[in-house]
RNA sequence: GAAGUGGGCCAGGCGACCGCGGACCGGUGCGGUCCAGCAUUGGACCGUGUCGGGAUGAGGAAAGUCCGGGCUCCACAGGGCAGGAGGCAGGUUAACGGCCUGGCGGGGUGACCCGACGGAAAGCGCCGCAGAAAAGAAGACUCCCGCUGCCCGCCUCGGCGGGUGAGAGAAAAGCUGAAACGGUGGUGUAAGAGACCACCAGCGUCGUGGCAACACGGCGGCUUGGCAAGCCCCCUCCGGAGCAAGCGCAUGUAGGAGCGCCAUGGUGUGGCCCGCACCGCGCUCGGGUAGCGCGCUAGAGCCUGGCGGUGACGCCAGGAGUAGAUAAAUGGCCGCCCAUCGACAGAACCCGGCUUAUCGGCCCACUUCGCAC
RNA sequence: GCGGGCGUGGCGGAAUUGGCAGACGCGUACGGUUCAGGUCCGUAUGGGGGCAACCCCGUGAAGGUUCAAGUCCUUUCGCCCGCA
């Protein structure tokens, strides 16, 4: 699963991207207009809680991830955890994801 | 059995499947270099992609960053000032503000626990309100006494009684306050006082024991508040930065332009001075960069046994054993077991401590109380 | 990794060398002014107890030094900032 690192592709999803919120998961995805491969990210911000709590936030939204088949074809996405994240099973979180995701697929057919 | 004290240990386990970091091994594609050969080609090494196999992979605090070191660079880390830290004694150690043993003080019936525990007659400063007085302030004030003097009365003519409080005496009492020129009791006196005596506290000094802190005993003269977590004094220790240290490679219009200063100068140097090393330096404009590799994990480390030591610890012998990421790896699911899957919590150069957080459980030693034998 | 600062009523923000904590401003409540509202003026305003006089507790938390702590010291929690 390749992630996106460096600081400027960041700030390209950021700026470019159009974001979606979700009680379990807040997301901000970019489409990729030419080639290059697909990447994700997995963000626990700070005040979330302490580095246990955040690693497991990540955890779960790396294994929803895998779940909701990503990398997917196109998309540059960034996933956040929410409060809710830590107490989530993957499996929610991956539906959720999956919702979410349903509204960029939509658009991206008409 | 109940309550408690001290010390040590564990931090769910096993199996199956899917996934993550990553050393290593094997297959294979591409590129480069070298070697052999006339040549198709073959072999070795390096880089890179891909497929398969595959050991191994967070903590007791990884935390807070409160101390101490190692390591690296600055000069080989040197002198002084400033600044900071520590503060009963002896030991332990690489070092420490840690630890051990002992002393002293405090708490507990006890096992045990706690203690920033040098100096206030080196100096400066502070002690509000109350109180006569608050730090040597004079014996100032109230109070005490009635020797001398003065006044009045009596009378046996020199004394007696009464009054006064000028002079002399004295430091006991003075309601306050956190704290008042040691405390209690006695002798003494006009009244009193370490003036004298006994005991206690404290100080000095001598002796004995102890490496020492200190303890015990004798003697002495009678006595000098508290705060140093106020400044300070004394003793001991500390050069500065930190793995974004530091070294190498690659990239780059890059050995850039302008102005200013310059040897009693500038930089290394981080507060200052000296010393040492180097010879350009400062500002502005413009440009570039946090890519890759090394450092990077085996270490003053851990376990077991023996010896020395009261102990911390030291010495010797044997044994087991690679976390090294960099937008940063441990997750999901199923079954079984203990007891309900639990607490605090995630390595980032590495160690030794300290402190703080913490569900539940186990082991050892000891104390007090109750009951039974 | 290194270094520095802050925490006081509901809010902002004072409290000199330790010596009566909450000055001052805002807000809130009540009353007055007005036909009514605003402005303006006055009173009250940390918590608990008491009929009252008054007493006790309160400066992020827990200890300590001191006669006395918002102030000094130690530990701890939270927040903010700077440097590489």
């Amino acid at each position: 699963m390749e992630t996106i690192k460096s600081k400027q592709d960041f700030g390209r999803v950021f700026s470019g991207g159009k974001r979606a919120n979700h009680r379990l998961v807040r997301m901000t995805v970019l489409r990729l207009n030419e080639g290059g491969p697909a990447r994700v990210a997995f963000v626990a911000p700070k005040r979330l809680g302490n580095a246990v709590f955040r690693n497991r936030c990540k955890r779960v939204l790396r294994e929803a991830a895998r779940e909701a088949g990503f990398p997917r074809e196109g998309f540059d996405v960034i996933l956040f955890a929410t409060q809710g994240t830590h107490d989530a099973h993957p499996h929610e979180v991956a539906q959720a994801i999956g919702s979410v995701m349903g509204r960029f697929d939509k658009n991206k057919g008409q």
